[in-house]
DNA sequence: TGCCTTATTGTCCAAGTGACATAAAGGGGC
DNA sequence: GCCCCTTTATGTCACTTGGACAATAAGGCA
């Protein structure tokens, strides 16, 4: 963060920054994503990310993501789980100019559908391998973003407690077991699943009522522990994929 | 990123985008960051991170970032492997005005000191927990982003094949170690950890030249494996801190 | 009451890991 | 050449972890 040796009147150039949102949460055992159908130019009509620009020369940034987490999806960023993801900065990334965007992970439970008339009519909670596939196109490098993201947050729940953040305050194994099932897209042992949760330190702790509705045997309840990291760690099979620096390729 | 819905005539506020970056090398068996000496204010004569704002308004982030390499620090991005870490944007964190940084962490191999006389003539291998722990001082918010990158580091070190970006093309098991001992500052087995190396696969292939100067019997040499990703991951002490997200503390 | 569904506990064995002993391969002094 | 010192390489052993899978517990419902 030097300054430029050379010119003395050169002032560095100005750009746009903006944020964008890739949520996340749990619905019908399926990793699904909240996108907003754009009303304007450009990529009018096509899904995209909720999110948009600073709103004013003095806003923090992540102040900003949880504006527009309220403003754009009715969320409250106090009760979610909110981390950044990176900074993308194609030249070429948005026609309207140079925009810089700091992308932002949010982690929801499981919520009401948007409701119509609201800020957040216009959006839709659409399954994440849709959009990873490309199945289901998007705006910008709105893709690339929500790869990394979704990466994010299979490589997090490794070894964070992040799974939780999929739950509410109250939880049974198996609801955890979802979370992971269908945030890493593949099926897990119940047995050996319980067994490793609660033999893991600050995991999860019992929770109050000891019994639940059902079909089957009442499931015990948990909240989350006081840990943050998992020792040892979850494992997903070996099929992981080494994940890049967000918004470009890694060299060397 | 869809559009502000009230005014019609509203337009985003202007930014400044910087780089910074942060220069990880191991030497005398200890974790070292690549700190320049700041010649203007603001923050002149402090310790600071090598970087620099965006060149012109069509340069891509990441290549602000290697030219700022090259030209701070004079290393060759192409050489070396480098990776985002995340952006930094709190209102008052420059005092020349709204800067947006975008932090970079780049790993290298042992390296000659900086030439006195060259680009980098005011560059200094400092070791990095003097920074971590408050007892070098450095500007702006360099501390922290500092810390994000060396624990962006650390975790990699887990569950990538990292660790070998710090060696030269060929190395011994031995140097391997030394990499995540002074980078985790801790102390491995030799015994347990050349076994660990050598049976995951992908981590390292034998090199050519069987052996090597030294004082006691001669080392094989070794090359980085195909591998990217270390499957069962490498473990350190249960002393892990959760990392935060960059630039920010983590809501939820 | 009996069947179906889901939750929970337990067993068995192979693989992984920390702690530690021992052998191998060079250099240097004499 | 020989002994000693240093560093590398291989091996052993007990303990823990994790995957595969059996068996039991606790409800709903016909």
């Amino acid at each position: 963060m030097t300054d430029e040796p050379s010119d003395e009147d050169w002032s560095p150039p100005l750009v746009m920054l903006a944020v964008d949102l890739v949520i996340l949460t749990v619905r019908e055992r399926t990793l699904r994503i909240l996108l907003v159908e754009r009303g304007v130019p450009p990529f009018a009509g096509m899904l995209a990310l909720p999110g948009g620009f600073l709103g004013d020369e003095a806003e923090d940034v992540r102040l900003a993501a949880t504006r527009e987490l309220a403003e754009e999806a009715g969320l409250d960023a106090t009760t979610l789980h909110l981390e950044q993801i990176g900074a993308y900065g194609a030249p070429a990334r948005d026609p309207r100019g140079r925009v810089i965007s700091v992308a932002y992970l949010a982690i929801a439970p499981r919520l009401p559908d948007p409701v119509p008339g609201s800020d957040a009519a216009d959006a839709r909670w659409e399954p994440a391998t849709a959009v990873l596939s490309g199945q289901l196109p998007v705006a910008f490098d709105h893709r690339e973003i929500i790869a990394d993201g979704i990466e994010q947050a299979r490589a997090k729940l490794e070894h964070t407690t992040l799974a939780t953040a999929f739950c509410h305050e109250n939880f049974t194994i198996t609801e955890l077991q979802h979370v992971y099932e269908a945030v890493w897209d593949l099926r897990l042992d119940p047995r050996n699943f319980a067994r490793k949760v609660r033999r893991t330190e600050g995991f999860v702790a019992p929770a109050g009522t000891p019994r639940r509705t059902g079909s089957g045997r009442p499931a015990q309840l948990f909240q989350r522990g006081e840990g943050r990291v998992l020792y040892p760690p979850m494992t997903r099979a070996t099929t992981a994929t080494v994940t890049g620096t967000p918004g470009e390729e890694t060299a060397g």
